[in-house]
DNA sequence: ATTGAAAGCATACGTGG
DNA sequence: CCACGTATGCTTTCAAT
């Protein structure tokens, strides 16, 4: 069961994961050590899943966004694929979606040379994959992991207990 | 210009960012206020574009991923659409794509209900939106904001200066 | 959940490479 | 320009309540 003051938590780390205890401590209004316990608690139930820096991708040349659909011959090949899809470096995203069961794939590449190479020297020739469907982002208006805690009702929370 | 130790401790921080600085000096074998003092600069430069949490959506109730592809009747409704669409709190990404002129969105939602009714009532009755086509991932085998820094080349170091 | 004490840590500054 | 060592004031942590 999550209560308000834990969600507000949540919120707070959710924005600036690293500023001092006592700071969420007075953001909240309780004793740093009750914040403690309560992030300790947490993270044990595996709520929160770990700290993370947020990298600027344009500083650090990596500013290409592309989507690639990929559907296959063969389902057997399904694991294979999945696997040698996700263990790619550029690699962000690896979904298998309803539809055409395709994969969609999310890949952040440094420029379009890079995202070519890795197209057709690593994936296209995979055993078992029919067709690479790539689209490249030309504007991303919005990008973020961010889950909406406001959107968190009652129900939510007690099924977050175990 | 980025060097190997910079490299090395925004990849540490990557993985864990809530660790104590002096344990990043430990582990890149620096005194701890030269570690800060990279960290500050790498967080002015904009680099590090800040610290956030890492939530587990199962705990939390957020566990169906859905891409839309949304299409547009008039290129005029573009900026509007675009900022309904991001507007929407379940919305996590919002990227406009080559190919067939659309938007690729990715939501979260709670449950499939939800993530109906965010579709109908508050994406499909937009101005200028010719399809929305909705997409469910069945299967997620990766997913992560995370920036290879491994593949990171000196071009794109001397690149990240300004 | 709080308090208070002890340990550990962040940070500024002075020094030197 | 960058790293180090030190001193000071915080923060974290734990035991007791």
């Amino acid at each position: 069961m999550i209560d308000d003051i834990s969600l507000q938590i949540l919120k707070i780390l959710q924005e600036k994961a690293r500023i001092p205890n006592v700071e969420v401590a007075r953001q909240v209004g309780l004793a740093p050590s009750a914040v403690l316990e309560r992030i300790r608690k947490l993270e044990k139930q595996g709520i929160i899943d770990g700290y993370e820096v947020r990298l600027n991708p344009e500083k650090l040349n990596r500013n290409l966004v592309a989507f690639l659909q990929i559907s296959l011959v063969r389902p057997e090949a399904y694991e294979d694929v999945a696997a040698a899809l996700t263990a790619l470096p550029d690699t962000q995203e690896v979904h298998f979606v309803s539809g055409n069961d395709v994969f969609l794939v999310k890949m952040r590449s440094s420029c379009v040379a890079e995202l070519h190479h890795t197209v057709q020297k690593q994936i296209a020739g995979l055993p078992g994959i029919a067709r690479v469907n790539t689209r490249i982002a030309l504007a991303t208006h919005k990008e973020s992991a961010t889950i909406p805690l406001d959107a968190i009702s009652p129900e939510t929370r007690s099924s977050a207990l175990f």
